[in-house]
DNA sequence: ACGCATTTGCTCGTATACAAGCAGATGTTG
DNA sequence: CAACATCTGCTTGTATACGAGCAAATGCGT
């Protein structure tokens, strides 16, 4: 379709300027998101996404209070208060109070969590490889560094 | 730390071999994702990003089984069972019986939902763009070829 | 010492998200 | 027609995810 605007410009107005779904980034990180957790379920026997993520993060930087782990494992307190709870059922950590500051719950690996997060994590890099099979080494750099952006 | 393999090659080991979950795809895809639902919300009043997906892809197909919407929406069956009754207690869609194949549950805009539709258009425009607002026009066109192909 | 803002962890309500399993309708095939 | 697989929509159970509001502990300033 053809028209003329009041710059006295032609513009093209085609079907294309409907609202496309399937086009929108938003909806699109949705499904990405979905996928990855579909793989990463299919890889690690026991974990969730989430679940995996604390046990990395406690491994990383050693016992935290509950709510400061969730900061850095993007939950809030209402969210990771269960993601703490499901794993303490499952005996990969506890969690004691601090001594100094009663506010705090400590939550640190137990032994069994140490393991579990040793196990979990080649299947969660294989995980990882599979989500992003469909890129090259270049791209997949590209993608990490933009998204790392986007954040 | 320097130490030489099997085959006699120098190599690096550093802290930065050990797993570095905000490195981590998986774990930024969900983070990406909740920021832009965070700020979807922001800007669109009264609904979430599923719902405004769900209104999008009746206004761009017409009225659609329940099933097959939640197809085109990816959701699976009982997460589009929800997401409908909520739009449908909105008075948003309306749900009939199709006549030639009793399975099959149609779902349609009312005209409320199509004018719903409209008015948060804009605003879902207006939120994808602060969603990628730290992208160049460049980098967010790389960012969305990157991200259909990983889905 | 006291008041006050902040932090922490909690609960409740709402909204995705998926696995598993169900019954009813349909279509196909022997 | 009868047997069968498939498709549809449903329910239950589990797991994020967040807003809002709560009480207890802390720390800071006066």
């Amino acid at each position: 379709m053809q028209t003329v605007n009041a710059l006295g410009m032609a513009t093209e107005t085609t079907k294309t300027d409907t609202y496309r779904l399937s086009a929108q980034v938003g909806f699109n990180l949705r499904r990405a998101n979905q996928r990855h957790v579909a793989i990463f379920a299919k890889h690690v026997e026991g974990l969730t996404p989430t679940q995996f993520a604390v046990l990395a993060r406690i491994h990383e930087c050693g016992a935290l209070s509950q709510n400061k782990l969730g900061r850095l494992t993007a939950m809030d307190s209402a969210t990771i208060k269960g993601v703490v709870e499901r794993l303490r059922a499952k005996g990969l950590v506890q969690s004691s109070l601090d001594q100094s500051d009663q506010r705090l719950r400590l939550v640190d690996l137990t032994p069994a969590g140490r393991t579990a997060f040793e196990t979990a994590l080649d299947q969660a890099l294989a995980a990882r490889s599979e989500t992003v099979e469909r890129l090259t080494d270049d791209e997949i750099a590209t993608f990490e560094a933009l998204l790392a952006k986007l954040i």
